[in-house]
DNA sequence: AAAACTTCTTACCCAATGCCAACACACTCC
DNA sequence: GGAGTGTGTTGGCATTGGGTAAGAAGTTTT
């Protein structure tokens, strides 16, 4: 974990950032709001603990600037002025917690633990295939930024295929993944979809990258030919 | 946005409800652990507000039990007992912050901004989408500085859409985020409150901003077409 | 307790979608 | 080449999902 403590008060600071050394966390540090700005633009890091009364460029200000462009990076604000409307004001900019000070050590490793432990962020999944790409998080297929409206047959079908890229994927398998309820496999339903599929990417693509090999399944990717 | 409060005490229970609800959050409660692990096996929360001092089942039992099964479900712990040993071990327990009482409701609705917007979007306070905004403090939706009047249902859909933008959202979804209690799915009132949202949108845009995909959801932002 | 507003239910309409049948085509095996 | 099997395409038709209006049933406000 990569800790930037960023508190004017040199002694309260390296109190800080001793203690959480010692917890090793790999910690930066700074005394003054430029610098703050200037370090974040260069290290990534996981939290930022943020004292508000800096210097130069105060820590509201830091906040702001960081959050126009940075929305992933944890802040935790560290300040004497403990008022509701600063704490308010301070969440509302972005910060992630805010802890008045004085404050003990333990807490505010405490809160420290609970801010990096978050796991996630679930990111878009962008799958990709010749100009072809789907987003799966909103469900859409795009060419060069256009998106094609798919219905959702053809939406899970395209999605399926996409996804185990490289392998050939029989009927029945697509039955068993797209359909919800195993409807009698006699039906060609399938393969209208396909072809309904086919048609609207052959028309943005200018070819058919959905090939068949006749008694396996269908089949994206994989080698070019 | 769907929370749970757990409270014994019952008038603060009822002001924390009620003052929730009248920014148009979808609000259940309950007065002891037990219930509460009930309904949270059952239900799917956004947040979830924790009182330590419980009867039966204490706090941390919950907040325990919980995080066996579940790390996902935002906790925010409210208690009487503000000391540092208290704050660590309910941190540490899992939850996501820690209030200790009594509190000011301003710096609890900040807390409750903080927790449930950032987990799912990059924006803060407000959230934007063509030429509407919507306001989370305030929990109202402007055009162009002219603020319309929203039924307490309408903000809770056009909330969530917006902070879920570029992803279709299910009926059922909304059914489970925006309703406190589940009502049977075959209600078509997702429909008639979703027609009467984009009737006052229509009339103040000019232009419907809720796109649907049958059989997907709702989806609002993403790419133009 | 009446008035005003919000929410739910019912009913009906329309359009998008998926299914089927029929037929065309392609490949393979003889 | 012909028979057989697997696949592609098309258009009609039934079904489903979603949109809206109107009124009933709750809520909150006054």
């Amino acid at each position: 974990m990569h800790l930037l403590v960023i508190e004017d008060e040199r002694a309260l600071c390296e109190t800080i950032v001793r203690s959480l050394r010692r917890l090793a966390y790999s910690v930066d540090y700074c005394y003054d709001g430029e610098k703050a700005l200037e370090l974040l633009s260069v290290e990534r890091y996981d939290l930022v603990l943020l004292d508000l009364n800096l210097p130069g460029k105060d820590g509201m200000t830091v906040l702001r600037t960081l959050r126009q462009t940075d929305r992933e990076t944890r802040v935790l604000i560290l300040s004497a002025r403990g008022e509701v409307e600063d704490k308010v004001e301070g969440l509302d900019a972005g910060a992630n917690d805010y802890l008045a000070k004085p404050f003990h050590l333990a807490e505010l490793e405490a809160r420290i633990r609970s801010l990096t432990l978050r796991q996630f962020t679930q990111q878009d999944v962008l799958l990709s295939c010749g100009g072809l790409t789907f987003d799966t998080r909103s469900r859409t297929a795009t060419v060069n930024g256009q998106t094609l409206t798919l219905t959702r047959k053809e939406t899970g079908i395209l999605e399926y295929l996409m996804v185990h890229q490289g392998r050939p994927v029989s009927q029945e398998e697509l039955m068993d993944h797209v359909w919800d309820n195993s409807v009698d496999s006699f039906s060609n339903s399938i393969r209208v979809h396909i072809s309904a599929l086919r048609k609207k990417l052959r028309a943005v693509l200018g070819y058919d990258p959905i090939r068949n090999r006749i008694g396996e399944g269908y089949l994206m990717g994989g080698e070019e030919e």
